[in-house]
DNA sequence: AGCGTGGTTGCGAATAGTTGCATCTTTGCT
DNA sequence: AGCAAAGATGCAACTATTCGCAACCACGCT
């Protein structure tokens, strides 16, 4: 059994933001909902082609990017080129990415609670670090 | 009074790892010496076009690359749609980007020895810590 | 000095993403 | 329902970066 109406927050926040709601996001809103969680913007616009010819990449960039600055999803660069987007209605993680084997991990983001203090004591500076990519080496490949 | 030969060094790491030094590389290397620490490929190429004018644009991206996984440089998104580079003859540094107004602050690495500490214990990676880029807001506009 | 191998270059085409602009649509107001 | 204003869309042109490939050149060996 799945939530109903997943989409009913990014829909208020899109519209309380002073953004209109349109049948374009709609359906790329729909796109990212049934997806795995790390979607591209070419596999949004594939996976869109068929019911909505018209829908041009330029609008699903565009919406991605909308939804970035209103805090509804997330951008990141895995490496291979293009940037992947999610919805985090599950909550910010984070990616470590090994550079040998290309091997992706999550995890949580309670591990950069120290750093973020730091950054404020010492460069008062506050991070933004709802989602990073982290490069290096897995277990395997060190 | 500047020091001797700088690009020595890199020269050097270039030709044992069975690379080629060419006079492309060569013309490369020193603009990266002689510049700030935040060079586009756009601006290399602007830079020695008089000099040099047929040599191509993909031949720069080529060579940053290179002394990308030579380690000789890094290679840092500010946010500001081209990425930059420089060599670390001085040693490494990371940066703190503010959304709001786009100052950034360098800092040294040595504030990320607990988080690299953690990502060993917690996940067995090691992590590559070399060049990071931070986004958040600064004291001023937080 | 002469030569072969393998790395390198220039070029043009491809890819990911962005931007300007004229034309629509959505939304709040009446 | 009707309207104006703000925001969104489609499109084409543009930017930054990468890639395939044929011609070229650096480097080690003789």
């Amino acid at each position: 059994m799945r939530p109903v109406q997943p989409g009913k927050l990014a829909e208020n926040t899109i519209r309380s933001s002073g953004h209109h709601m349109t049948p374009q996001r709609l359906v790329i809103l729909e796109v990212l909902e049934g997806s795995n969680g790390h979607t591209s913007a070419e596999e949004i616009h594939s996976h869109v082609r068929s019911r909505y010819p018209k829908l041009h990449i330029s609008t699903i960039y565009r919406a991605l990017d909308m939804l970035k600055r209103l805090g509804l999803a997330t951008e990141t660069d895995l490496g291979d080129g293009k940037l992947r987007y999610h919805l985090h209605e599950k909550g910010y993680h984070h990616h470590l990415i090994c550079e040998k084997c290309g091997r992706v991990e999550d995890m949580d983001e309670s591990i950069f609670t120290p750093l973020k203090a730091a950054l404020r004591r010492k460069h008062h500076f506050h991070a933004d670090l709802r989602h990073l990519a982290i490069f290096g080496r897995c277990q395997g490949c060190a």
